[in-house]
DNA sequence: AGCACGCCGACT
DNA sequence: GTCGGCGTGCTC
């Protein structure tokens, strides 16, 4: 191999054309410092336009094709940001997986605010500084802008705004058509590294009377510092000063006698008062944590990839297991990378490994500043951080050393990422542990169908953990017909069987946990009296009531009717749309129980920081009798005095207008009926629902999961969903409507004769195009395509739209007419 | 995205 | 005969 002369860059222009590789030459001052991986600046297209970039190759003379014209790396920025070679793996197989552009790519993987911004910048032109005095007088501000770019060499355009106000534009230009002024763009970063001053002893310590000895009685201040510094050896400046009770200047007299050096060192931000916690000693595994334990630790050992399924019970000690498997790794001074469904609904777990791991541990969350997120992932990066925890982002946290990753209730939707790449969390971390020879541990009460699915096929490696932790029972369930209800007068949102037993609770100085479920922007048609509900012939999916038009639509194909005003199926009126009106709960339960403290859980009561974990703190401290909340009490609460769960309405789930409505059921049922009786008091929990006899809440009542999995599986095979189909979702989107329908016209009719053609592809289903259910964000119009077809096709079709929606976009695609693609979409919103 | 090239109509 | 409208295509 040649000289590495040359190199091929990913270039931010922050659009999908030029999502490609392109070629520059390395100038001789950066060969052997440019690196894979390196973020550059590089000139683009016809006016050279200074772009960052990242080298994802390296090649020599002899492997680059057409060598004349190509133009010359500008600058090489070792001291940024920098992708490793398996980053680099990683963002080709985002790209190909999702059909992302590299840039939407490296975005997951690089913090945010480190992508370099522009900003103009002024100064004199240096060929007329020394004619410039006493010329143009009487133009005051031309003057004075003159004046402030002699007394600093370069201004932004914003403090020329402060100093002269928003008109300084036509000055600006005055003076540049002058040439008396020049402009300039400057790069610039959000994120600066902090640095501390350190000092640090640069004589033998061991020599310290000798130094001494030659010191001047008179300085005895210096003497002072000399003896501290001999003893610590290092410590930080502002320390030195306040210990020795000295100042700067006598650290600049030592350190001119060369006694003492003064390094800047990188300081960095730490978003967790570690001081603050205590530590907590590791628990004994009983016999069934001992055995998955065993299990997945021998693979650690091996260093093989390998994916496991620990299916346990809500209250089994999954977080135990986990702990005792991150300590192995870390001994074996691996990376281990713990994520949870949202960090700030799952406190607990995060503190249990604070307190076990202390400052080895990394706590990524959404209220990190842009410095501190920069901070720890340098600090991940350089393999001073053995964990990371967080939610779905931390996957892409820069370990080069993994060893495991750990993703707790694997079955939460927040593992999908809605936005570009639309990436779900386990594929991603599938990828990782495959590449490091990692083991990759999915956790769950209640595993997705899909994940359970790939463990009866022996592609998950499935442990259970049957029993709670302290061998507790389960929580006894109850269902109570709210049909049955309306039929004997009771037209309340509580059954009498719920308010009786919360009397009976809150007696007895209990607590109790409401759960209701509120989704505002979609509603079903119901009838209360039968609990009959509109659903799609040909999907099996609840319809969408639309209040302009009052008609019931399928989000999945579109197909729409008329809301009926007796129900078809027992003929009574009752048939309406199922209003939540769940703000009124509070109020309700104020009503009934006037002398019990009620406390709301949800959106609006939490917005503000730290406010969760303040009601969370005084429901643990019984300061709080009742609380009422929304998915946010489903996940991770453990507090001894709750015995009774209540569920207002297991049918708004029920009823979502998606596939997954009876597994979201399902999970959602068992993990608010895991939150009672977790300790040394019975748990009761009772159900509200207008359909007792669906399987998904029958199953959850019986503690019953494979019995679900059963029938649920059965299901999805028969109309064709997941496991056994895949879905793809294509949206179109631009400002121009008509474009964008045009567009989605052609590429439908596009696909349709592609997946025609293509030979052995059975049983494709083309849904659309249809208007998006949020037919229009931000002023873009969006119409989706929907696909679906048999798993095992996924990658023909893949190659098929990438074929049509990338490769020949412009063929088929109006410009300014965007695309964005779902692989494997949770919400068709 | 931007920027140049190019083909067509309006106007000095 | 020239100026400028915007559709088209490329950016190492």
């Amino acid at each position: 191999m040649g000289v590495i002369e040359y190199c091929n860059v990913v270039v931010n222009t922050g659009t999908r054309a030029t999502d490609r590789l392109y070629t520059y030459k390395v100038p001789d001052i950066f060969i052997g410092k440019i690196k894979i991986g390196s973020k550059v600046i590089i000139p683009f297209g016809k006016g050279n336009k200074l772009l960052e970039g990242f080298v994802f190759e390296l090649k020599s003379d002899r492997e680059i094709k057409n060598i004349k014209g190509l133009k010359y790396i500008k600058d090489v920025l070792n001291d940024d940001i920098k992708l490793s070679r398996a980053q680099i793996k990683l963002c080709n197989w985002m790209r190909d997986t999702y059909l992302c552009s590299f840039y939407d790519a490296i975005q997951c993987l690089i913090p945010r605010g480190t992508t370099l911004k522009k900003k103009k910048v002024y100064r004199i032109n240096p060929n007329i500084i020394g004619s410039l005095i006493s010329s143009d007088e009487g133009f005051d501000n031309e003057n004075k802008i003159i004046q402030m770019l002699m007394e600093n060499k370069m201004i932004s355009h914003n403090e020329l705004i402060k100093g002269i106000g928003y008109n300084c534009n036509k000055y600006i230009s005055r003076l540049l058509n002058k040439k008396i002024i020049m402009v300039e763009e400057k790069f610039y970063s959000d994120i600066k590294s902090k640095y501390k001053k350190v000092v640090e002893v640069n004589f033998d310590p061991k020599k310290i009377d000798k130094v001494l000895s030659n010191m001047s009685n008179r300085a005895y201040k210096q003497i002072e510092i000399l003896k501290y510094i001999a003893r610590v050896k290092r410590v930080e400046l502002k320390d030195v000063i306040e210990k020795t009770n000295t100042s700067r200047a006598v650290l600049n007299a030592l350190e001119k006698k060369n006694l003492i050096k003064v390094v800047d060192e990188k300081e960095y931000r730490t978003p967790v008062d570690i001081d603050q916690i205590e530590r907590d000693k590791v628990n004994k595994l009983n016999w069934e944590q001992e055995i998955a334990y065993a299990n997945i630790m021998k693979t650690i050992r091996n260093h093989r990839f390998e994916k496991y399924l620990l299916h346990g019970v809500t209250g089994s000690g999954k977080t135990e297991v986990y702990m005792q498997l991150v300590n192995n790794v870390i001994k074996n001074n691996q990376q281990a990378i713990i994520l949870v469904p949202e960090i700030s609904l799952t406190p607990q777990i995060v503190e249990k490994f604070l307190k076990r791991f202390g400052e080895n541990v990394a706590v990524l969350h959404s209220k990190l500043s842009l410095g501190e997120r920069y901070d720890q992932w340098k600090k991940i990066k350089n393999n001073e951080i053995s964990i990371v925890i967080g939610a779905r982002s931390a996957v892409f946290a820069p370990c080069d050393n993994l060893g495991l990753i750990i993703i707790d209730e694997e079955h939460e939707s927040s593992y999908k990422s809605e936005m570009n790449p639309k990436y779900h969390t386990i594929d991603v971390a599938e990828h990782l542990c495959r590449e490091n020879n990692a083991v990759l541990v999915l956790g769950s009460a209640t595993p997705s169908i899909e994940s359970y699915y790939k463990a009866q096929k022996g592609e998950y490696k499935l442990l259970e953990l049957k029993n709670r932790f302290n061998k507790n029972p389960l929580p006894r369930v109850e269902i109570v017909d709210m049909r049955v209800e309306l039929e004997e007068g009771n037209k309340a949102i509580f059954s009498r069987k719920l308010y009786d037993s919360m009397k009976n609770e809150l007696l007895s100085n209990k607590q109790v946990i409401l759960f209701l479920n509120r989704r505002g922007y979609s509603t079903f048609v119901s009838c209360r009296s039968c609990g009959y509900v509109l659903k799609c012939l040909n999907c099996d999916i609840s319809l969408t009531y639309h209040h302009r038009k009052n008609v019931a639509k399928c989000h999945y194909c579109g197909y729409q009717r008329e809301v009926p005003r007796i129900c078809p199926e027992c003929k009574s009126k009752y048939i309406k749309f199922f209003g939540s009106g769940t703000e009124k709960v509070e109020a309700y339960v104020n009503k009934l129980f006037p002398s019990y403290r009620t406390k709301r859980l949800d959106i609006d009561t939490t917005s503000k920081k730290g406010s969760l974990e303040k009601i969370i703190e005084s429901f643990g401290k019984r300061e709080i009798d009742i609380l009422i909340g929304t998915q946010m009490v489903t996940k991770g609460l453990d507090f001894p005095y709750v015995t009774l769960v209540g569920v207002l309405s297991a049918d708004i789930t029920l009823n979502l207008p998606d596939y997954r409505a009876n597994e979201r059921t399902f999970q959602l049922l068992t993990q608010v009926a895991g939150r009672a009786g977790r300790h040394d008091f019975e748990g009761n929990v009772i159900i509200q629902t207008y359909s007792p006899n669906n399987y998904a809440v029958i199953s959850s009542k019986n503690h019953d999961y494979k019995d679900f999995f059963n029938k649920e599986i059965r299901i999805r095979k028969e109309f064709c969903y997941p496991p056994f189909y895949n879905i793809v979702n294509i949206i179109v989107l631009g400002k121009n409507e008509r474009n964008v329908i045009k567009s989605a016209n052609r590429l439908f009719q596009k696909i349709e004769s592609e997946t025609g053609k293509s030979k052995g592809l059975n049983n494709i289903q083309l849904l659309g195009p249809n208007p998006a259910i949020l037919g229009r964000i931000k002023d873009n119009y969006r119409w989706q395509i929907l696909l679906k077809y048999q798993s095992v096709d996924h990658e023909t079709i893949k190659g098929i739209i990438n074929y049509i929606c990338n490769k020949n976009k412009n063929k088929y695609i109006e410009s300014n007419v965007g695309l964005i693609f779902d692989m494997k979409p949770y919400n068709i919103f």
